[in-house]
DNA sequence: TTAATCACG
DNA sequence: ACGTACGTGATTAAC
């Protein structure tokens, strides 16, 4: 016998919204989109499966006209319309159902209930089946049979009736049902059945005389008022006897094997789950199997066997994201006839085979930094997709993808444990083969090709090598440190606990906003998403309110440190005492690098305290030097914007500050106060950021017509700063992006989004790309050629790290002087801008005292 | 998974 | 009336 599951869709989707809905707030998705039906539906629908093993399975829904409606138009009248956050709901109940592999059944002018009768008219056709229907709704139980059972639910559980136990429950046959229904009417439907008769009186009159016709064929033996009731109301009882009937004649296609449920779920049935947000839903969906793409390739036994055309694409698969952490997994090669395979223990030699080929890869640093080995490439396709804005993500299957390439992502392969490792990276290979002339010719159109050829390939090189090289790291140097802060957050945790009078999590936000601004009433916050805001900004202001304000905030910068340095940083020293950061060259939209696993890129500096981080960085020869370019960014925006009262500030070599303070406030630089020349500042590096006097306002304590005098007194000053920010966002407008000093692109988007808070940050990025990312591309250019020098000069001092405007050099003792004349030398000269670059060199025995 | 917070240029 | 400074990464709590 195989099981038909057949489900009243209608009423599970009703069901869930009026279980939570009640409350008068829904549940929603963060776009604000109601998602509470659909939850209880899913989960209903996941518990039938659960319960019942359906073999087959179909859930009917209600839709469009409805033929008892049509000729009778009171039935279901006065019933309230169904809300809108419902209706938004229901096409999505069949997406799911499609997602989860399901059928689902619905016809016009026919309910939900006629379809499941259908259906289950048909399975009782075939011995081969026995069905059961799940639904709330009483008016499906006349469906029972000997083949058909109702798992009826309640409002906690349910009750599953075949036969024999309604029979035992209601006295009477399931068809009879109707009849019952004819009697006593349903309110819910507008059903109106005889007045006066309630389902105690119409089962007992059942009981008696088997059926409606028998009631009536009986109507003599009746007496008294019961019959005058019945006799009042015959009409309107063969009439509920005609609304109440099932149809099970609805003109649908019934076939078994479009019903069978396999439990295989389908592709888009994650992506449903993402967009409801249905994060518990989304952990529970079996891990679907993508299909393995057919594929051809040769396994290589022998290197001399191979014989490789002039133009190969090769592809290097490794065991961990963090390629410092991993081994080389295998190595696949294309070139125009064949696509090879070659494992792990070949991979040397193959890479000795294609020596003197024209190269490309997708992820050059990374095949140098694992492999070691010298590899001439002229084209990594993940920097020329960076250039034109396609995926550039370290796993090259999400570019693969926006050109319809199926392949297991590398996560997919790797949970299991690369079993398909040989046909993955055969696909990759000949992927970057058959891919990169098209990513290339948009790359050269783009005309980005000397970025790409002079910036971007080259760089890869030199920034192997830091990753290689790495930053030798002492733990030792840390230990005092790191037992100092341990003692000091249990003190000021237990103060703060104290000073509260309540146990409570610091560390959290919503906890301690609770505690500080409901409980002890410390002032007010602005509210958010969950709870009030508690950031340094909003604490400051209360410093002086409380005494527990100032240890919250103590609190607060000491676990930062313990979390994220003095505990993180262990975990990414290799036995050779070093910390090997990766550098991602194709991620920031303004051309700059990053740095993670770990993050060297933000190692404190500004607090003294938190500094000492860096005394554990210490060089591997004998000094650490730091080269930074001053003001580098006001540098190039007086360049770009050909602004001449800050070009002669900078070619007189002034300090910039100062003379903005003086202008401002038309007064001797002499008299320039610390405070004032602060503010000029904050408004100098507002203007790079395309600040409103709201935000300078803000920053500087002061009013916002204040900061508008500020702002405005500025652009007065210097009209050239003011010109360029009309004009480049202007470009921005015309041409959808902007460009650094030397050709790099971005794209801005926002700037046609309809919303103008996205726009005006559009406009705020067309203002500082061009700033930030020539800065990026000149630092990029001067590593390039230190590096060159480096190596021409023989010197064995390496460059370990790069933070945006500053290098760090490992530096050999009677190297330094050298070093230090070659470095300054090589950044300094590296473009000539109409105002001079300027590096400041710093040398000490570890990264704390290079300053 | 996302939000909040905080470290850097 | 709106909503308010560019570019990043790591950690923790909350969902």
């Amino acid at each position: 016998m195989k099981k038909v599951v057949l489900v009243d869709g209608n009423n599970l989707l009703f069901r869930s919204y009026y279980a939570t809905a009640y409350t008068g707030s829904i549940m929603r998705n963060s776009k604000g989109f109601p998602t509470n039906a659909l939850y209880g539906f899913t989960g209903m629908i996941n518990k039938i499966i659960a319960e019942e093993n359906p073999e087959y399975m179909v859930v009917a829904f209600d839709i469009g006209k409805n033929f008892r409606k049509e000729k009778y138009d009171f039935y279901k009248e006065g019933r309230s319309e169904t809300p809108d956050d419902l209706k938004l709901q229901m096409p999505l109940a069949r997406e799911i159902l499609k997602g989860m592999g399901i059928a689902y059944l619905e016809l016009a002018p026919y309910e939900a209930d006629d379809i499941i009768g259908t259906v289950a008219k048909y399975a009782e056709s075939d011995p081969e089946y026995y069905t059961l229907i799940v639904s709330s709704d009483k008016d499906l139980l006349q469906l029972i049979s000997f083949e058909t059972e109702i798992k009826l639910l309640k409002q906690t559980g349910f009750i599953r009736y075949n036969e024999e136990s309604f029979k035992v429950d209601y006295g009477i046959e399931p068809i009879k049902i109707i009849d019952l229904k004819a009697l006593m009417g349903d309110s819910s439907d507008n059903i109106p059945g005889v007045k006066g008769i309630g389902e105690k009186t119409a089962l007992k009159l059942l009981q008696e005389y088997k059926s409606l016709d028998g009631i009536y064929e009986n109507i003599d033996n009746i007496k008294g008022k019961l019959q005058e009731k019945l006799l009042q109301d015959k009409d309107n009882a063969y009439m509920s006897y005609e609304l109440a009937t099932i149809y099970r004649d609805v003109p649908i296609d019934v076939n078994f094997a479009d019903f069978k449920y396999t439990g295989k779920v389908g592709e888009n049935l994650k992506k449903i789950y993402e967009e409801l947000e249905f994060f518990s839903l989304l952990k529970n969906i079996p891990e679907v199997k993508k299909e393995v793409k057919e594929n051809k390739y040769i396994t290589v036994k022998d290197l001399n066997e191979v014989e490789l055309d002039q133009n190969v694409a090769f592809y290097l698969e490794v065991s961990d994201i963090n390629y410092h952490f991993g081994e080389i997994l295998g190595l696949s090669i294309t070139d125009k006839n064949n696509t090879y395979y070659i494992s792990k223990n070949l991979v040397q030699d193959a890479f000795k085979l294609m020596q003197d080929k024209n190269i490309i890869t997708y992820d050059l640093k990374k095949a140098l930094v694992v492999s070691k080995e010298n590899i001439k490439c002229d084209f990594d396709l993940m920097i020329a997709s960076y250039l034109v804005d396609y995926p550039a993500s370290d796993d090259i299957t999400k570019l693969m993808r926006i050109f319809n390439e199926e392949c297991l992502t590398y996560e997919e392969l790797k949970k299991d444990n690369f079993a398909n490792l040989e046909n993955v990276i055969t696909l990759k290979s000949k992927f970057i083969y058959e891919y990169s002339q098209k990513i290339k010719d948009e790359m050269i159109k783009s005309g980005q090709e000397k970025i790409f050829k002079e910036i971007e390939m080259p760089l890869t090189y030199v920034l192997a090598d830091m990753e290689i090289t790495g930053f030798k790291f002492e733990q030792s140097a840390l230990e005092d440190m790191k037992k100092e802060v341990a003692e000091k957050i249990d003190t000021v945790t237990k103060e703060i606990l104290e000073l509260s009078g309540e146990d409570f999590n610091v560390a959290s936000p919503k906890q301690l906003g609770i505690v500080l601004f409901e409980h002890m009433g410390i002032g007010k916050s602005k509210k958010i998403n969950r709870g009030y805001k508690t950031d340094i900004k909003t604490l400051q202001k209360y410093v002086d309110k409380h005494p527990i304000i100032p240890k919250v905030l103590e609190y607060r910068s000491l676990a930062k440190l313990q979390n994220t340095y003095l505990d993180g940083l262990n975990d990414f020293v290799l036995n050779d005492g070093k910390i090997h950061t990766i550098f991602n060259q194709t991620l920031t939209r303004t051309g700059r690098l990053s740095s993670m696993d770990p993050n060297l890129q933000n190692i404190p500096t500004r607090e003294e305290y938190g500094k000492q981080i860096r005394l554990a960085f210490v060089p591997s020869n004998d000094l650490i030097l730091s080269a930074d370019y001053s003001q580098i960014e006001l540098r190039i925006l007086a360049h770009i914007s050909e602004c001449q009262e800050l070009i002669d500030a900078f070619v007189n070599d002034e300090d910039i500050h100062t003379k903005v303070a003086a202008d401002i406030h038309g007064i001797p630089e002499s008299e320039v106060t610390k405070h004032m020349r602060s503010m000029a500042k904050a408004v100098i590096f507002g203007i790079v950021y395309g600040i409103s006097g709201f935000g300078l306002g803000e920053n500087l304590h002061i009013s916002r017509s204040d900061a508008n005098k500020f702002i405005e007194k500025y652009y007065e000053l210097y009209p050239g700063v003011k010109n360029y920010m009309t004009n480049i966002v202007k470009e921005a407008y015309e041409t959808g992006q902007v460009k650094t000093m030397f050709g790099r692109i971005r794209k801005i988007d926002e700037l046609k989004d309809s919303k103008y808070v996205v726009r005006t940050m559009g406009e705020r990025m067309a203002l500082n790309t061009p700033i930030q990312g020539t800065s990026a591309d000149i630092m990029k250019m001067a590593m390039i050629e230190v590096y060159k020098k480096l190596k021409e000069n023989n010197l064995k001092s390496k460059m370990i790290l790069q933070v945006h405007d500053e290098i760090i050099i490992d530096a050999v003792n009677e190297e330094v002087p050298k070093l230090k004349e070659l470095v300054k030398d090589t950044m300094e000269n590296v473009v000539k801008l109409s105002v001079p670059l300027k590096i400041e060199i710093n040398t000490g025995i570890n990264w704390y005292d290079a300053k």
